[in-house]
DNA sequence: GTTAGGG
DNA sequence: CCCTAAC
């Protein structure tokens, strides 16, 4: 029996959601996290290449079950720093021998960085924590986290009863992404937004941060293509930790989370192969070693001798910790006209993402490789202990109906072009093929990091793909996608409906810089207050996260401000000449349309 | 798609 | 910053 649980995806700096957000419309996580929780955190996903048929395995009896929401999350680039860190990527970084791809240097925990950024969610958690310039470190009440990096997420799954589906909080990919707001076209483009390694960062209509490199084929991951790297957390009641540390997490520096629409588009039936199984499993991320004095948490490694597992059968009672590095998820073929928007690319990709893996997802547990079936055992008695740090313990994600228990190879299941135009909204296609390896190898791969709604915020695209084919034998994923179902999704609508709250992802509040006023000022100056999108075009045309929307209201709230007494203004002061300006500006283009109605009548 | 204005 | 009527 399918258990369906509640899956809260909490992301650092997420909003609250549109319905519990505080009346200033913003806030965070603060939710204490239930005790069964486990908390995961750091996914990415890179995808590339046809859509291949899920190697179909067989359920466990006990899984959880994500119905509604999960979600991509990915790494922010933050600064210079971390975009040095991107472009750090080695090849050692590369999980060897698993499926496990390590889509960029941005994962801090397989590049040996394991300063997880974690603070509590509880009600004492305040808003604050999320304002300010670059402010995107929230912090633990405690402090007991230290040395936080910036590219951990985690994701908080919520085991409830209630088999409701709680959307997650709304991550905040825009408090990381500060750093990059560019100036008005009049005052240059922030610099900061290139760097040496030839990164090429592009904002699209939509707010998205994209990064382009060009990368190393060595960079590239032999075999897999379609991680989804995660780490999971699991929270320790048996650590007597008065501050209920291991149980507040907050993810943080994450991005909003893609909803992922409920498609049925898994009806497989399933097999039971360890081979299925290692085609999307997690790896156990050894490098989350947060240990306290106290501790009695174990880090789960990569490892090797099982009969380690056994030699703490004694300390019963305590919880294990661990995290997962990795989730695989099912690799993506993705076939794009070069001419094809990165907009497209995005939609194409998440859509493809989204249909493997809507809903009826399903977490599988693994073992030295092997599935671990049994899900009355408990952790100690499969050899999952707190402390020991030899065994290799995986998680892979899977669809909840495999249908395919056939190999793999057989029967390619080919969208048709009507399905095809179906699942793409874009004129773009997206293919959905199995057993074509070496069709990655002709076209360029994508990677792709941070997917949420669409927004793709790292994209890595790497020209040579001359994969190992044995690994990618070994790690490809299959997807069977009935076009029966497709005529599903076709009908799914992809973003969410403004009438649906939960869906509600308000935008950050970004503040306008001096700057910024300066060059609205002096566009409209120049052309008046009715015509935005012409100021947008003029002065604002690189940052394309000020819409012409914005800059109406922006200049709406500068008179306002230029009106009001010096003591009532908040924010960032704005210079008594620029207010002066706007006033002068105002009454200018407003007497003019005056003068041009009366002319009118 | 833009504009304007209330929320 | 959101929402949406009106154009």
């Amino acid at each position: 029996m399918v258990m369906q649980k509640r899956l809260n995806y909490g992301f650092n700096g997420y909003q609250v959601p549109r319905a519990s957000r505080s009346p200033r419309g913003r806030g965070t996580i603060r939710k204490k996290p239930d005790s069964n929780r486990i908390q995961a955190f750091d996914i990415l996903a890179s995808v590339a290449g046809n859509i291949l048929h899920e190697n179909a395995s067989s359920i466990p009896d006990n899984v959880v079950s994500v119905k509604d929401h999960p979600t991509f999350s990915g790494i922010n680039i933050k600064d210079n720093k971390q975009e040095n860190q991107l472009g750090s990527l080695k090849e050692e970084q590369i999980e060897h021998g698993t499926c496990s791809e390590v889509v960029s240097g941005c994962v801090p925990s397989l590049q040996g960085k394991h300063e997880n950024q974690r603070v509590t969610c509880d009600s004492s958690f305040h808003d604050n924590h999320l304002e300010g310039e670059g402010q995107n470190v929230l912090e633990r009440e405690d402090e007991h986290v230290k040395g936080r990096s910036t590219n951990e997420k985690i994701i908080q799954i919520q085991n409830r009863s209630n088999g409701l589906i709680e959307p997650s909080e709304r991550a905040s990919k825009d408090y990381s992404s500060e750093n990059y707001v560019e100036k008005p076209s009049l005052e240059g483009y922030d610099q900061r937004n290139l760097d040496s390694r030839k990164l090429v960062n592009i904002r699209d209509d939509d707010e998205n941060f994209v990064r382009c490199t060009q990368m190393n084929s060595k960079n590239r991951i032999s075999g897999t293509t379609s991680d989804m790297v995660l780490k999971v957390k699991d929270a320790s009641p048996c650590v007597n930790d008065e501050n209920d540390s291991g149980d507040n997490y907050v993810v943080e520096n994450s991005e909003r989370m893609y909803p992922f629409k409920k498609r049925k588009f898994f009806y497989q039936t399933s097999s039971s192969t360890s081979d299925s199984w290692s085609q999307s499993q997690g790896i156990v991320d050894s490098s989350y070693t947060r240990v306290n004095g106290t501790n009695h948490n174990a880090v789960i490694e990569e490892s090797s001798s099982i009969a380690d597992q056994q030699v703490h059968h004694g300390s019963k009672g305590c919880n294990v910790k661990l995290s997962i590095k990795s989730f695989k998820v099912p690799e993506l073929f993705i076939d794009i006209p070069e001419t094809a928007t990165i907009g497209s690319l995005k939609r194409t990709v998440m859509e493809a993402v989204t249909a493997i893996l809507g809903d009826e997802l399903h977490v599988g547990i693994l073992l030295q490789g092997k599935k671990v079936r049994d899900d009355n055992k408990t952790l100690i008695q499969t050899g999952i202990s707190q402390d020991d740090k030899h065994h290799r313990l995986g998680f892979m994600l899977e669809p909840r109906h495999n249908r395919t228990s056939s190999s793999y190879n057989e029967e390619p299941c080919l969208l048709t072009t009507s399905t095809r135009q179906k699942f793409s909204r874009q004129s773009t296609s997206l293919m959905l093929q199995q057993g074509t390896y070496n069709v990655s190898r002709e076209r360029s791969m994508v990677k792709i990091e941070n997917c949420n709604e669409g927004d793709l915020n790292v994209v890595s695209t790497i020209g040579d793909t001359s994969a190992n084919n044995h690994n990618m034998s070994k790690c490809r994923a299959l997807v069977a996608v009935p076009s029966i179902n497709m005529n599903a999704l076709a009908v799914v609508p992809y973003r969410r409906k403004s009438g649906n709250p939960d869906f509600g992802q308000r935008r950050i509040r970004r503040p306008f810089s001096v700057l910024e006023v300066e060059a609205l000022v002096q566009a409209v100056e120049k052309l008046g207050t009715g015509r935005w999108r012409d100021v947008k075009q003029r002065a604002f045309d690189n940052a394309k996260h000020r819409t012409y929307v914005d800059l109406k209201d922006k200049w709406k709230t500068l008179v306002h401000t230029a009106r009001i007494s010096p003591q009532q203004r908040r924010g960032e002061p704005v210079p008594q000449e620029l207010l002066d300006r706007v006033l002068a500006a105002h009454a200018y283009w407003s007497q003019q349309q005056c003068k041009h109605q009366i002319k009118s009548l």
